[in-house]
DNA sequence: GTTCAAGGCCAC
DNA sequence: GTGGCCTTGAAC
């Protein structure tokens, strides 16, 4: 239908003339069409288009600028809760003229664009104005953000499409917003070692393409910026679906190699004395202790898992990298996915630093699957926790781009509902003067635990447990020997942890089960496999 | 009173 | 079923 009649609606709408208002949204919700908003702020009579179908938009409906049309039948959609089928590979191409051909991609890519079946009422009340009115303000305001930080931004992004190509012999660095900069020199990736350099190479799993996903290079800095030492073996872009778990598994199974790119690769051969810390009263620092108390054995052990934890700076100089090169080019990414992709991203690390990580590697590759099943998300967010607290993890960051990547949501696993439990975690862990020794020993804590089902060899991982529960007794009691109860405390923040975590896998579930979340990813099979 | 994003209507 | 236009009503 011919959608010039609604121009002069679209064009009556205030949409980029508002006044900026507040500071831009951390939210996750991005309308995909401000990659269509490249337009000088002044420039009058061009029309946006429509993110679904490139028709003219008539205005924010359900979450994003979208035209009449695709508002029309989103709504229908929804409302009389439609079943569609594709009758081709559900790959359709969908544009104006297209749109009515296939209603099930076209609801598809609704979706995918980021309109939200929450703006659709149940109660069908007409008029007024809803929860989203706020971020439909911010989005505008974004949007002129956007278009002043053009310039700026494409020279930046242009600065550092040439580092990923030219690998710098002298230290250059990326100053990234909010006062976090990362020197690539320092990197891995841009060693001159020939074994990194080949880790390029190697198959990292990419996310299910869509139509606007901001990773459309193969070749770009995310697949190595958390590289993994490991092929890998599982999904590839349109490969049929493999059965679950076997991206885990080829993961676990693939032979223990030696680590150069990964933060924890210095785990064994690290021939330092353990440096315990506390934190003291009153300071921010963390003290150096000895431990003059002990066995052997439980010494011994404190030394092992010290030595497994990560580089925290490597941590957070990856975590970085990767959003820069996610976003690098992107006008209006959608943020649900590249924290998706992040998340992905961090699985595969967690999974390599597990494998090479004490107990852990000597179990079976089942047994392996079922205990990171288990814990990831609770680990996802205790390594968060840890470098907010111990580290300056700020809450959020800024994309090249200009758009707020929210680095606590991402703990939450995209719930910003979870905050406030969130905040009152670490507010507690701040009481009982949670420290780096504490945190490694909750991670094992947390992986190793005996009370997974149907583990083969329970006993294994029950002696495991209890040997890392009795180090962290003993640490306690020689470094914090005021702390009568700091032990009890941390297994409190533990179930904290895993009921945080919890609620942020369901979420995350049923945004797959919608269709809004990306497929073919580890972190999908971690959700599917707790359903199971 | 104005705005604008919801739902509703109805010709096609 | 689609989509252009109308009505509604909370937020401002």
């Amino acid at each position: 239908m011919n959608s010039d009649s609604n121009v002069s609606t679209a064009s009556s709408q205030p949409q980029v003339e508002e006044s900026p208002g507040p500071e831009a949204s951390n939210t996750l919700s991005t309308p995909a069409s401000i990659q269509k908003f490249h337009e000088p702020p002044d420039t009058k009579g061009v029309e946006e288009l429509c993110p679904v179908c490139g028709d003219n938009v008539s205005g924010y409906h359900y979450g994003l600028l979208t035209c009449e049309s695709c508002k029309g039948f989103f709504k229908r959609t929804v409302q009389n809760k439609k079943v569609y089928t594709c009758v081709a590979d559900r790959r359709c191409h969908i544009d104006k003229c297209q749109r009515k051909r296939c209603p099930y991609c076209r609801f598809q890519k609704c979706l995918e664009v980021g309109m939200k079946l929450e703006a659709v009422r149940t109660d069908r009340m007409r008029g007024g104005r809803n929860k989203f009115g706020p971020m439909y303000k911010k989005d505008r305001a974004r949007k002129l953000q956007l278009l002043r930080q053009k310039q700026l931004t494409q020279s930046r992004c242009q600065e550092v499409t040439r580092s990923e190509v030219v690998p710098k012999t002298s230290a250059q660095t990326l100053s990234l917003p909010h006062a976090t900069s990362v020197s690539v020199s320092s990197s891995p990736l841009y060693s001159s070692d020939s074994t990194l350099v080949k880790q390029e190479l190697i198959q990292i799993p990419q996310l299910s393409s869509s139509t606007s996903s901001p990773d459309p290079s193969p070749s770009s800095l995310s697949a190595t910026a958390l590289a993994l030492p490991i092929p890998y073996k599982g999904n590839q872009p349109h490969t049929p679906n493999p059965q679950a778990g076997e991206c885990l598994k080829n993961l676990c199974v693939t032979t223990h190699a030696p680590k150069k790119s990964l933060p924890s690769s210095h785990v064994i051969s690290n021939p330092c004395p353990p440096k315990l810390y506390r934190n003291d009263p009153g300071s921010s620092h963390l003290t150096p202790v000895t431990l003059v108390e002990g066995s052997d054995k439980t010494t011994l052990l404190i030394k092992e898992l010290h030595m497994s934890m990560a580089d925290d700076k490597e941590w957070q100089r990856q975590l970085f990298s990767l959003l820069q090169n996610q976003t690098c080019n992107q006008y209006g990414v959608d943020l649900f996915k590249l924290m998706c992709k992040v998340i992905d991203q961090f699985l595969f690390a967690q999974v390599d630093w597990a494998r090479n990580s004490i107990f852990f590697k000597e179990l079976k590759v089942d047994d392996q699957m079922k205990l990171l099943q288990n814990s990831w998300s609770d680990m996802l967010l205790l390594d968060n926790i840890h470098q907010r607290l111990h580290n300056g993890l700020p809450n959020e960051t800024a994309l090249p781009n200009g758009q707020k990547f929210d680095l606590l949501t991402l703990a939450l696993l995209g719930l910003p509902a979870l905050a406030e439990p969130y905040e009152h975690l670490l507010y507690s862990l701040r009481e009982i003067k949670f420290d780096p020794m504490d945190y490694i020993c909750v991670k094992f804590l947390i992986l190793l635990n005996p009370e997974v089902r149907q583990l083969s060899n329970v006993k294994v991982v029950q002696e495991a447990h209890e040997q890392i529960k009795q180090t962290l007794v003993d640490y306690i009691k020689n470094c914090y020997p005021e702390a009568k109860d700091k032990f009890s405390q941390l297994v409190q923040c533990i179930s904290e942890i895993k009921h945080i975590s919890r609620r942020g896998e369901e979420f995350l579930y049923h945004k797959h089960l919608n269709d809004n979340a990306p497929t073919q990813t580890l972190l999908m099979e971690m959700l599917h496999a707790k359903k199971k």
